[in-house]
This record gives structure tokens, C-alpha cells and sequence, in this order.
RNA sequence: GCUCAGAUGGUGGAACUGGUAGACACGCAGGACUUAAAAUCCUGUUCCCGUAAACGGAGUGCGGGUUCGAUUCCCGCUCUGAGUACCA
């Protein structure tokens, strides 16, 4: 029989799957390999063909080492608590649980038809309860410990009380908040609980503080530095900006260290861990105190010396004036009564600078004069104070000293407002800029004058700690993240309040379910959603669970729909609204321009916000919605039946069309639309209580301060970030279905860490700096053995669209004609370029018949072409449905089945190269399966293959290959093992070889790569179904490659000209004098002697002339 | 600005420690089979000169250098992509 990919990947994924061929064991005798995906979140949109490269390149790992004898774990899950779905769930009141479960239906069949060899029975779902009850218990750990900096690691908290209740505060040396206090063991002792408790926040490793947060309001949420991208949200664009808050906080700057030292000891690429050392930025270098001068200081002072931050303490002579950034908590204080207006006026000019502002002007030199003064500790100079915006409230002190000789910022300041600039070193050129060097010896100095930087420095430092005014002192760019945000879709933090100070629920207590709340956005007072939840408020009591798990379903439903908005909700759903306009889909575009404006007669808007819902269209006049049913409508019918029920309350009439109807028959559509709205009497606006753009909008941003005060609610409302559940999944693979733990010892002991770990570099200083937090952390608490948990990373690729155009030619007017013109040509005419569904393009040629079929105006489309065809334009761009250049695995699986796909992925490039996608030259790989399969059978297609000796050149060819595929698996060059693979393949086809022999060891190693078709051939070959996967994979023998003759490329000065061949076993010298000698090389020599003859055994020779 | 990665035919890419540049594949051109098309197979395909072959010349972003020999190593530059950004 001819190659029937369909047939054969389908029954052997039955296979596969019947018989948990890749289910691992949690302990053999064979060495365990442990090969990790980054899990995916499971969005709506399904995967498009960039997703499997990093899966397709580790599964054949993972199955290379089962082929090798290694007992592997290759697990597959799903990261599925996160904002798109609940984004959804606000606009459509569909609960996010259902969308996850839709979408992971999805990615899930998507997957399975690939071929992966997952083992399915440790799949892990972040958002299940099951599993984020190990999270909330993660999180209870931390809450429990304490960073203790002689140790070097956490330590319980039970131990800190412990030490305080003996000794009091002394003799602690551990990372914590600034303001500690210090008492003696009886003050401790004699501390209310509550005094108590506060104090030990300050030493949690996940705390309680107000810190500045990235607030978005569209999202109602906050987001870590790493979600904000230029003052905007990554995910939806919106406006971000600083605010205070009460926040959960992780103490990862206790592991900073640890963080940066790790890097060194793991096999990651070397661009990655750079960034993560950059995101650590450690500096080192010394505080400075530089005493308040006698007449500024004032009661309101709460202290009297300003402390700053430098890595160039050397140069504390050169020190001309001291700038702290204006939200420095002592600038008030510290402004004389003649400076306060200018100071006002520059910090009010300061905040009004928008984030944008501020990055995009570096330039501008601007600051204000406190009229207070400082000193220069070492000399007692009188230094000026002054605040500026180049200085960060954020790093360090807040506070710089300023050496314009040294610095260049600090140069422009002193130049702008006229301040002296002092030469500190002798070599220093600082005419025209500042002149950073180390090299030279001090000048103006003191004692360090002729003295070097080495020397200079440390003599510093010295005298420094000697008049204790300062120390030398490592700093870190990284902040403890944030740990929590007001979002409904995430883990519940399992703690309540009592007295205003949070407290760990019971573990016996856990899960803390997720409970069940009537729609997914802040509140009016703007607290988080969890805060509507009526059937959830977290007593610590020993009562049965007042928040039993949800039966699922939508039985609630009819519940979200009210018919007025409350003013908060309607102001986000504007904020939807005005996004969902900027990104119509493909049909609601097309219906918008026949519909826009007044062209049906009646003003039609679109994504307007009605009641609690955004409507496609809408005529305000007559009440006629007009809905477009995309895809995901339809996991949704329920939920849209249900709106259309309470839209038809306010008085509206619902019109809904499928995505395809529009696409198919605008005119129809229209048609429709224009006979209703003739029809439909205007709207009865009696039944919907004041017109909705009119709300009153409360002024609330959603601030949680105090919330917990009043005693209205005495569990917290936030939930985890997106990291929370992907800083440990790893581990929970190890032993999914635990109960009692996260995974037991003994599974945790027998696969340890993560020998391969595939993914993208964008999770370069988030994901993978948490999990190795969070991973040090579990082996401080003794419950896991390894201080890194990814030994080797790989990063794949980000594979890029590539968009193909149409050139529609335009009339004299310029408006678009029907003609289109094809690419080699369009220089002759006026023409715009519009995109084209990739899918119907095949080498850049379009699919005449396909294209007049894919848009009803193209039904009649005329077209110049070039030597009988019609030529699209290329351009790489992002993968977006709405530049038609997706390409859908699904559609290439049906064409060329999962094989083709998973060798043309590989053969795409090397796996770390981002690149675009082409899908021009799969066609090569499915020819190269169809030629693999041919080797098998005659020209009937009967199977046939010969039990007879294999030939000293088939032998070759076999072990070429076999030598070639296990170097390049072994540094993940897939693309050229398969290069190899059909070169083995047209080596044996032109030897004619179906020898059992050399085919049986063919069919393993092409295994990993081209799993069913392998499979398929195994069985013919007379094995039983399912052993291939443990095969024993063949050993390279070098005897079969030895020659006795190599062919000698020569050279001329570097010139290849002619070859010579020769037997490798002459030496040195009887090659030199064959070459000499040999006629090809007299000829070229000409009767000229060669100036010299270098032979290199086995490889060249080259005759210098 | 800083840090990192990269630049090779019409295209994706190969050349692993300095040793025959362009493997493998796509595309293109020509041919075989066929009434025809598809499929399949064969041949050619870096560029220039040349009808073709032989022969010759140039050639791995640009300019230099080291070397018998450089896509590979060194110096300087250009461009592209990614990360980061007043970090004291």
C-alpha cells in the first residue's frame, strides 16, 4: 500500500493511548531523564503552528533518551488560571472555568494529533483545586519563614520567636523591612499580640506592605514591572500608572545572591542568564551618610544625615552637591522657607511628567535647590542640596552624591546650574565632558592624594567605617515582587485579619476554594471582585467549610444579568468597548462599512455598551442590536440566549448572524438588517433608567486601604499573580494525584530537577527567576534536594508570519477596481496592496479559483499576470488572524500528516533562531517520508524486504547516520538530522537496499522524529505493536566508515584546483613527494617549483608558488 | 545610550576544533512518461565571461589584519533583531 499518513497516525495515536505506551514509572532501574515543556496558557485562539516547535524538538528528545534506556518523564499541562479568560468572563458573563475547560478541550486534541509522547496521567491544571491547594500551601511556607543572613537561608519564623523571646532583637541578622524594632526579650514579651505580629511581618518571606504598584484601572488590576511595557499593559494596552497600595510582597531579594551565583553552575544560553543578571544587577559599592550642616536641621527632621548609594566612593572628594529624587521623604523638611516655592513648583512639574514623558526626554537637565546644605563627611565642606528627577526614589537611597568630574549626568547638572566641578584624578580630562576613568592617581583628595583607585578605595571605605559615616555595601536593581492581584481568576491567598494583621487559615482548611461571585469586576467601593462573593466569608473556626466546591455548570447564570449597570462596571465596559473597536474581526469589519455612518438609513454605532453588555452594533433610535457570533459564541450559546432575554427587557430587538454568513453574503446581511430596522417602531427608552453614556461614574479607583479596618470582611480579597502556579509545576509532575503533599519524597528524590527544559526566552525575568526562587526556597525548607531546578535550557525560536499581498489596481480616481496585478509588474500601475489568506497560496503563486472563492466580491476579480501566473508579495510580520497569514497545524496535519509536520518544523532552522514561517518547502519532507516508505515495498507497493547480507555500502550509509542523528540530537540540531535522514534515505534508494538488516535500525532512529510512520513499518517488519519505543537503538561501529583512499582536494596558495586521490596510509612525506610529482599538479604548477608543499593527513594539501 | 545575538545563492539553511563554501530542501529551467493535467522520475541551477564543455575570474554585510590556508580567529565599521534603560 501506498503511505496512508491518516490511517497510520490514527490508529497508532489510538495505540499509544490505549496502552499508556509513555506513562513513566516513578522508579526503575534505568537512569531517569527528566524532559520539561513550558506548559501553555490555554488560550482561546488554539494553537497556530509556532506553538509545537519547542514541543515537537523535546518530545523527540524525550524520545531519543527512551531509545537510549532512560527512564523519562515528558509531562504536558496547562497553566490555565489567567486574565484573557477572565477578561472574557466580564464581557460575557461566561464563568472563566468553562472557557479554560473549552480551550483546553482544544489545545488538547490540537496535541494529541501531533503524536506527542506526553505521559497524560500527570497532567496538572494550575486553576484546579487539586492542585492549587499546593500553591496556597507553597505560600503558607513562606508566610512561615524568615531570611536568616547568617545561615544564608530561610528559616522557620518559629524559631525567630524563639530567639526574640530569649534574646530579644539582638544578634538577628536577617533580611527584612528597613524600620525594625530593637527590644530585649522581656519588651518582646511584654508586646501585645498584635504589636507582636506586626513586628514579625517585617521578616516573612511574603509580607504585607504598601508599596508602589503598576495600577491599571482598565484592568482593574495591578501588574508586575514584567506585565507593563513602556507605561502600558502588555496584555490589552492600557494605560498603567504608580499608585500606593497594601500589597503582598515576595522577599526575593533575600535570594539575590543565591540568584546571581546560581546562574554560573547551570547550562542555560548565555543571552538568558544575561538578562537575568542584568534584571538582578547587583552593584557594588558603599552607603554614605553626609551629615544634615547645624543650621538647616529643624524638628521636623527625623534624622540628621542624608544616606546615598555609590559604586564610586573613591571619588567623595569630588563631590560639588548632593541630589535626592523629589519624592524623597525628607525634601520637605528639608526646604528652606526662600526655596519652598520653587520646590513645590518642580515636584508638581515632576509628577504631571508621565511616565512616557520622562523616558522619552533623557535630555533635559532640570532640578530644584533645596537651600539646605550637607557635609562632606571626610572634610566637613559644605555641600548643596538639591532634588532632581534623574535621581530614582526607587534605587537605593533615593539619595546620589554628585561628582560632576566623574559622572556625566551629574556633569550637564553641575554645567546647567552652574556648580563647581572639581578634578579628583591627575590624568582626568574634563574640558568638555565628565571623565569616568579609573586609571591615574588621586589629586584635591586628602589623605588619598597619590594614591590609586585600588588603594584609593579601600583607604575610603576605611576611614569611612572609622568616623562611622558609611560602609561598604552591595546593592540590588531587583525589588521584591509583587504578590497579589484584585483579580477574580486566580489562587485565593489563605489568610485572614484579625486586628488589621493577616493570619494563616488552617492547612487542614485547604484548598480555600475559589468561591462563586455574580460578575468578575470590582466592586462599586472598588474592592477586588472577590469581595461580591456572598457565599464566602473565611471564618477561622473549626465549621465545616463555608465554600463547598462549585458543581459546575451555569446554573447561576440568569443571576449576572441586571438591567442597569452599576456606574463602575459601566465605565469599564466603555473601556472595552473603545479596545474591542480597535480590533474588529474580520467579519465585523466588513459589516461595518456597509453599515457605518448613516447608510442604512439610521445612525448605527458599534461596541457600544448597553446595560451590562457591549453590543456589536446597535441603532439607538429603533433598538436594533446586531450581533456577530465568532467562534467562541458557540461554546456559548446559553450565555447569549440569556443576555438576548434581558436586551429584549430594555427594549431591544437582537439580530445575530454568524461570522460566515457575513463573510459569505454581506448584501444578504444588510438586506436583513434593512428591512428591520424599516420595520421596528422606535425604541420604548421608558424602560431602561436614564440614557447609559449619561451614568454617573464614580470617582473610585479601587483602593484597598483600610478595607480590612472597619472589620466588613476579615479574609483578603486579592488573589496570587499568573507566576504563583507556574513557580513549581515542575515538581507537582513528579507525583500529580498527591493528596497529602505536593509531591511525596520519594518521587521529589528520584527525579530531582529538570534535566531539559524547553521554551520561549520572554520568560527570561519573570517565570524562570520565580521558579528558581521558589525552588531555592523549597530546599531551604528541606523539601526538595537541588538548589537549581532547570540544568540545561534551551530556548526555541519565536516563529514570525509571513504575509503574502494582493495588488488591487486603482481607476483614475483612486478608488479600488476589480483587476488585481500581480507582483513582478506592479511598478507599471497604481496599486495597493491588500492581504491575502496565506492558505491560498502556494509559493508565492495564488490560487486564482481558491481567491475569486474566498471573498464574494472577488467572485468576477480580473488579473494581470506575469508568464501565466498571478505572483503574490511577501512580508514578514507578526502571526495575526487579521493579516490572514496564520497557519493552522490542523490544516497541514490533514494534508501532510503529523510526521511531515514534525520534521519540517525541525527542518525549518535551528531550533533557537526565530524565523518566520514557510510552508513552502514541506512538500520536501513528505516526499522524503514517501521515498522512506518506498524502501519498504516494490513497485506494487506489496512489503517487501530481503533477510539477505547488507553490502560493505549500505553498512556505510546506515552508520553514517547513525553517528550523524546522535551527535546532532545531542546539541539539538534537528534540522541537520534530518538533512541527514534523507540523504541516508537517497544513499539506500540508489543502492536499492531493502535489506532487514539496515531498515529494522533505520525505523528506530527516525523513530523520535517520524514516530507513527516508524511505528507503522516496525509491526511490518514483524515486532510487536508498541516495543519500538523501547527498542534498543543501534551502536555507531567506526569500522564501517574506515577508507582505505581519501581524495585529496588541492590547493594553490589557498585555491582549490584539482583532486588527487591517494592511500591514507602514506605519511607525510610519501604524500608530498606523490603530489609533487602527480601530473594534474605539474600542469597547474607550469614548470614553476612550489615554494613549499603543507600536507594535512586525511584532509589538504597545499602548495604555496 | 548600554548589553546580547545575528548577516552565506532566487528562498530556508549546511559547513561541529581554521582545511574542497553553498550539504539537504524549496523554487526555477529543461527532459522522460501521458491525449492532457496531476503525480512520479531524470538532468541542470552561486555570480561573471562563454553557444556549451574545458578553462578563467569573483564570491560568505563592508574595510583592514593574522595564517600556507579565514564563513570560522583579531581590529574597525554598517545594517537587522532581542533585552534594557537617567541604576548613582
Amino acid at each position: 500500500m501506498d503511505y496512508q499518513f491518516k490511517d497510520i497516525e490514527k490508529k497508532w495515536q489510538q495505540f499509544w493511548a490505549d496502552n499508556h505506551t509513555f506513562k513513566a514509572e516513578n522508579k526503575t532501574n534505568k537512569p531517569k531523564y527528566y524532559v520539561l515543556d513550558m506548559f501553555p496558557y490555554p488560550s482561546g485562539a488554539g494553537l497556530h503552528v509556532g506553538h509545537p516547535l519547542g514541543y515537537i524538538a523535546s518530545d523527540i528528545f524525550a524520545r531519543y533518551k527512551r531509545l537510549k534506556g532512560f527512564n523519562v518523564l515528558h509531562p504536558m499541562g496547562y497553566d490555565s488560571f489567567g486574565l484573557p479568560a477572565e477578561q472574557y468572563a466580564i464581557q460575557t458573563g461566561q464563568h472563566p472555568s468553562v472557557t479554560t475547560e473549552d480551550n483546553i478541550a482544544t489545545y488538547r486534541r490540537q496535541l494529541d494529533q501531533i503524536g506527542f509522547s506526553f505521559d497524560w496521567s500527570r497532567e496538572v491544571r494550575t486553576s484546579s483545586a487539586g492542585y492549587y491547594k499546593w500553591t496556597q500551601w507553597i505560600f503558607m511556607q513562606l508566610f512561615n519563614s524568615w531570611y536568616n543572613k547568617e545561615a544564608d537561608k530561610a528559616i522557620s519564623i518559629a524559631d525567630l520567636v524563639a530567639h526574640f523571646e530569649n534574646k530579644g532583637s539582638a544578634g538577628i541578622n536577617a533580611v527584612c523591612d528597613e524600620e525594625i524594632l530593637s527590644f530585649t526579650a522581656d519588651e518582646w514579651k511584654a508586646f501585645t499580640e498584635q504589636e507582636q505580629q506586626a513586628e514579625l511581618l517585617k521578616y516573612r518571606l511574603t509580607y504585607l506592605r504598601e508599596s508602589t504598584v503598576n495600577w491599571c484601572a482598565a484592568l482593574g488590576t495591578v501588574l508586575a514591572n514584567d506585565e507593563v511595557k513602556d507605561g502600558f499593559s502588555e496584555r490589552g494596552g492600557y494605560p498603567v500608572e504608580q499608585k500606593k497600595m497594601m500589597q503582598w510582597s515576595m522577599r526575593i531579594t533575600a535570594y539575590a545572591q543565591r540568584l546571581l551565583e546560581g546562574l554560573d553552575t547551570i547550562d542555560w544560553p548565555e543571552p538568558l542568564k544575561e538578562m537575568q543578571r542584568n534584571w538582578i544587577g547587583k552593584s557594588v559599592g558603599a552607603s554614605v551618610r553626609f551629615p544634615i550642616e547645624q543650621t538647616t536641621q529643624n524638628a521636623q527632621l527625623t534624622t540628621n544625615y542624608i544616606e546615598v548609594f555609590t559604586t564610586r566612593v573613591d571619588t567623595i572628594f569630588g563631590v560639588t552637591f548632593v541630589v535626592l529624587a523629589p519624592e524623597h521623604e525628607l525634601v520637605a523638611a528639608l526646604t528652606t522657607p526662600e526655596q519652598k516655592k520653587d520646590i513645590e513648583e518642580y515636584i508638581a512639574k515632576t509628577k504631571k511628567k508621565s511616565e512616557l514623558d520622562r523616558m522619552a526626554d533623557t535630555k533635559t537637565v532640570s532640578g530644584a535647590f533645596t537651600g539646605s546644605y550637607v557635609l562632606n563627611p571626610l572634610n566637613g565642606e559644605k555641600i548643596q542640596l538639591w532634588i532632581a528627577d534623574y535621581v530614582l526614589a526607587g534605587y537605593g537611597t533615593g539619595a546620589v552624591m554628585a561628582v560632576p568630574s566623574g559622572d556625566q549626568r551629574d556633569y550637564l547638572f553641575a554645567k546647567h546650574f552652574n556648580l563647581p566641578i572639581v578634578p579628583i584624578i591627575d590624568i582626568q580630562n574634563i574640558e568638555t565632558e565628565a571623565d569616568p576613568t579609573k586609571e591615574g592617581t588621586y589629586i584635591n583628595s586628602d589623605f588619598m592624594n597619590g594614591l590609586d583607585y585600588k588603594a584609593g578605595t579601600a583607604a575610603v571605605i576605611a576611614k569611612l567605617e572609622e568616623v562611622g559615616a558609611g560602609k561598604a555595601k552591595v546593592n540590588f536593581r531587583m525589588r521584591d515582587a509583587v504578590f497579589g492581584r484584585q483579580r477574580y481568576w486566580g489562587e485565593p491567598v489563605p489568610v485572614y485579619f484579625k486586628d488589621g494583621l493577616p493570619y494563616l487559615i488552617d492547612e487542614s482548611e485547604l484548598p480555600l476554594i475559589l468561591p462563586e461571585i455574580d460578575k468578575y469586576l470590582p466592586t462599586e467601593t472598588g474592592e477586588p471582585p472577590l469581595a461580591r462573593a456572598t457565599d464566602w466569608s473565611y471564618k477561622p473556626s473549626n465549621k465545616p467549610h463555608p465554600n463547598p466546591p462549585r458543581e459546575g455548570g451555569l446554573k447561576e447564570q440568569d443571576g449576572i444579568y441586571r438591567e442597569t449597570a452599576d456606574p463602575v462596571y459601566y465605565e469599564q465596559l466603555k473601556d472595552f468597548s473603545r479596545d474591542n473597536r480597535k480590533n474588529p474581526t474580520e467579519a465585523e469589519d466588513i459589516l461595518w462599512q456597509l453599515l457605518r455612518g448613516e447608510k442604512t438609513g439610521y445612525k448605527i454605532r458599534r461596541q457600544h455598551a448597553i446595560g451590562q453588555f457591549i453590543a456589536d452594533f446597535v441603532s439607538l433610535k429603533k433598538g436594533l442590536i446586531i450581533e456577530l457570533d465568532g467562534h467562541h459564541h458557540k461554546l456559548n450559546k446559553e450565555a447569549d440566549d440569556a443576555r438576548t432575554e434581558v436586551l429584549n427587557h430594555l427594549g431591544f430587538e437582537i439580530l445575530r448572524f454568524d461570522n460566515d454568513e457575513i463573510l459569505d453574503n454581506p448584501e444578504k446581511a444588510i438586506n436583513t438588517i434593512k428591512r428591520k430596522l424599516d420595520e421596528l417602531p422606535e425604541r420604548d427608552k421608558t424602560k431602561i433608567s436614564g440614557d447609559q453614556d449619561e451614568a454617573k461614574v464614580s470617582p473610585s479607583g479601587g483602593d484597598l486601604e483600610g478595607a480590612d479596618a472597619d472589620g466588613s470582611y476579615a479574609y483578603e480579597l486579592s488573589t496570587m499573580p499568573g507566576w504563583a502556579g507556574s513557580s513549581w509545576y515542575w515538581y507537582r509532575y513528579m507525583d500529580a494525584q498527591n493528596d497529602a503533599e505536593f509531591a511525596s519524597e520519594e518521587a521529589i528524590d528520584y527525579w530531582k530537577a529538570v534535566d531539559l527544559y524547553i521554551g520561549g526566552s520572554e520568560h527570561a525575568t519573570g517565570h524562570l527567576l520565580y521558579s528558581r526562587f521558589w525552588n531555592k526556597f523549597l530546599k531551604d525548607i528541606g523539601k526538595t534536594p537541588e538548589e537549581e531546578p532547570f540544568k540545561k535550557l534551551i530556548n526555541q525560536g519565536m516563529i514570525q508570519g509571513r504575509s503574502n499581498f494582493v495588488y488591487r489596481l486603482s481607476d483614475e480616481d483612486g478608488r479600488g477596481t476589480n483587476t488585481f496585478v500581480s507582483h513582478g509588474l506592479i511598478k507599471d500601475y497604481k496599486v495597493s496592496p491588500l492581504h491575502v489568506d496565506v492558505n491560498i497560496v502556494d509559493n508565492e503563486v495564488l490560487n486564482l479559483n481558491k481567491f475569486k472563492a474566498w471573498r464574494p466580491e472577488y467572485a468576477d476579480a480580473e488579473f494581470i499576470m506575469e508568464n501565466g501566473k498571478y505572483i503574490c508579495g511577501v512580508e514578514v510580520e507578526k502571526m495575526s488572524k487579521s493579516k490572514y497569514n496564520v497557519v493552522n497545524p490542523d490544516d497541514l496535519i490533514e494534508r501532510y500528516g503529523a510526521d511531515t509536520l514534525r520534521m519540517y518544523e525541525m527542518f525549518l532552522g535551528p531550533l533557537e533562531q526565530s524565523k518566520p514561517w514557510n510552508t513552502n518547502g514541506i512538500e520536501g519532507v513528505f516526499k522524503f517520508l514517501r521515498k522512506f516508505w518506498r524502501l519498504f515495498h516494490d513497485a506494487d507497493w506489496n512489503f517487501t524486504v530481503s533477510n539477505a547480507e547488507p553490502t560493505k555500502a549500505e553498512l556505510k550509509s546506515l552508520h553514517k547516520i547513525i553517528q550523524k542523528v546522535e551527535q546532532d540530537i545531542e546539541r539539538f540540531s534537528f534540522n541537520t538530522s534530518v538533512s541527514s535522514f534523507m540523504i541516508a534515505v537517497n544513499e539506500l534508494t540508489d543502492l536499492k537496499c531493502n535489506k532487514r538488516a539496515i531498515l529494522h535500525n533505520m525505523v528506530i532512529i527516525l523513530e523520535p522524529y517520524a514516530p507513527h510512520i516508524c511505528e507503522e513499518l516496525w509491526v511490518l517488519l514483524g515486532n510487536e505493536a508498541g516495543t519500538l519505543s523501547y527498542a534498543q537503538y543501534p551502536t555507531f561501529n567506526p569500522a564501517y566508515l574506515v577508507e582505505d583512499e581519501f581524495s585529496y582536494p588541492i590547493s594553490f596558495n589557498g585555491k582549490m584546483k584539482t583532486n588527487v586521490s591517494l592511500s591514507l596510509s602514506l605519511s607525510n612525506e610519501e604524500i608530498e613527494a606523490a603530489i609533487r610529482s602527480h601530473t594534474d599538479v605539474l600542469k597547474y604548477l607550469d614548470g614553476k617549483a612550489p615554494k613549499k608543499v603543507i600536507v594535512v593527513k586525511g584532509r589538504i594539501v597545499n602548495i604555496v608558488v
